[in-house]
RNA sequence: GCGGUCGUGGUGAAGUUGGUCAACACACUGGAUUGUGGCUCCAGCAUUCGCGGGUUCAAGUCCCGUCGAUCGCCCCA
């Protein structure tokens, strides 16, 4: 037999967990900076949760893990801000929480797409929802989080994009103007361009296969359609960067993928090599009329979410240095006929907070030595026979050579000894 | 969903126009050195080349299928 993981997913193997444990206590610890707290939601949810009506994306049409059981239709969700605002009006934070409520949530997502170098089926995000308030220094604060985020982790070749969809006026005044622009044209353009058309037409501007044709290039911009507020907001917004001092590229065929996106749009892509076709760190936007969707108060929301496979990876290229966590303090040698004293010297040691490992595979001295340095012991207590007798051990330290023969009594004060002289 | 490349031991890999014992290096295990490692030397370590089928006297090497990885497109985090 010979079973593997299924396409697009993988194992996150021991040796590379502690980096994926710096990752996300630094995502953390930032994420308590801004006060931002933790939520958890369900990994499915009721399909309807993902699948809204008139939906154009692809992420929602084509790419859902979707089963059902008995009469209901469940999804393995493909995002997090769904979930996310579905509890929000469904436990009524609006009610209870301070507002805008400022939530964060990390795990993993499911999209059924062809794998890739940073983009697998089953991946991992991180991202924040900050809902009830409707402010452009909010918007620009939330892409500050996420972008100091990517910057302690060491990756500066990155680049923001950011765009503005304008208010519900601005955007139906704005499709009418584009379905009048490409209603001779449309013919000519691609198939996902004749469904767009009549979904949304907004996402044509996004088209990369018909991307050079006239129609598209002479595209009427969205800014002349924006109605004075929707302007004014997305000034706002971009003041508020600049006094961040956070660079950033006003790119306005930038649309996005989902559908709910009202105003600010804005997208954090690597220049880095190694982030191959998938550049995308992270990406999110304001929606104003989610909450709403979910039979809440109308509210405003705006929230990011960040690939955390790409985050590592480019952490990595760009020389990121994770902290090895791969050390002990006492490696435990144990010799023939020591019976379980070698078992309660290494309770005395864990009790006593000293990470240590206790050989129990009878081995020659020799190779417990060589397994003592692959695992970047500190100090060695070696136990023989002579040792169970007198009630003692050999403790050794590593850094030093110093190596003293004591009795069980000093073993805690030995290796706190020994530790004051390797700081 | 479309196109290209690739798949040999724990790891990195060599494998010529199909014809041996499937190199080499690292790692690992044991020994020289039976209570002291990181150096050196010696020995061991793939009935088998992702999986399945085919061509052939003969296939890791050719053909088909399949699974997976990867690159580009698409999409997006």
């Amino acid at each position: 037999m010979n079973i593997q993981t299924p396409r697009g997913t993988y194992d996150i193997l021991p040796n590379e967990i502690s980096k994926w444990h710096q990752m996300e206590t630094l995502i953390r610890t930032v994420c308590d900076l801004y006060d931002y707290k933790e939520i958890r939601t369900p990994i499915f949810e009721d399909t309807k949760v993902f699948k809204r009506e008139n939906d154009s994306s692809d992420m929602v049409n084509k790419e859902m893990y979707t089963f059902n059981m008995g009469n209901d239709s469940f999804t393995l969700r493909p995002e997090g801000t769904a979930g996310v605002i579905r509890s929000f009006v469904q436990n009524k934070l609006y009610g209870s929480m301070e507002l805008p409520a400022k939530l964060y949530y990390m795990g993993e997502m499911f999209r059924h797409e062809r794998p890739q170098k940073g983009r697998q089926r089953q991946f991992n995000q991180f991202g924040i929802e900050n809902i009830g308030a409707k402010n452009p220094i909010i918007d620009a604060e939330v892409i500050a989080l996420g972008y100091s985020i990517v910057k302690s982790l060491g990756i500066d070749s990155v680049k923001v994009l950011i765009n503005t969809l304008g208010d519900d006026e601005s955007r139906k005044k704005y499709k009418d103007v584009l379905k009048e622009h490409f209603k001779d044209s449309i013919n000519d353009l691609c198939a996902d361009c004749k469904k767009r058309y009549e979904l949304n037409p907004l996402r044509i501007l996004d088209c990369k296969i018909d991307h050079n044709h006239e129609s598209i290039k002479n595209a009427p911009s969205l800014e002349d359609s924006l109605n004075h507020e929707s302007k004014k907001y997305f000034e706002e917004v971009l003041n508020a960067l600049d006094a961040l001092d956070i660079p950033y590229e006003v790119d306005d065929k930038l649309v996005r993928g989902l559908d709910y996106y009202t105003h600010t749009v804005f997208e954090v892509i690597s220049t880095h090599k190694d982030s191959g076709s998938q550049s995308t760190i992270f990406g999110g936007g304001r929606y104003d009329n989610l909450v709403d969707y979910f039979g809440g108060p109308t509210m405003s929301g705006v929230g990011f979410a960040i690939g955390l496979e790409r985050l590592l990876i480019l952490a990595n290229s760009e020389g990121y240095e994770f902290e090895d966590e791969n050390y002990l303090d006492v490696y435990i040698i144990a010799l023939e006929n020591t019976g379980y004293f070698p078992l309660e010297i290494a309770t005395l040691c864990r009790a006593n907070g000293f990470k240590t490992e206790f050989n129990v595979v009878e081995r020659s001295m020799k190779s417990q030595f060589k397994s003592a340095d692959r695992k970047n012991a500190k100090n060695i207590i070696i136990i023989g026979e002579d040792e169970v007798k007198n009630n003692e051990v050999t403790i050794k330290n590593i850094k030093s050579k110093t190596q003293v023969k004591i009795s069980v009594t000093e073993i805690i004060n030995q290796l706190d000894v020994f530790s004051e002289g390797e700081e």
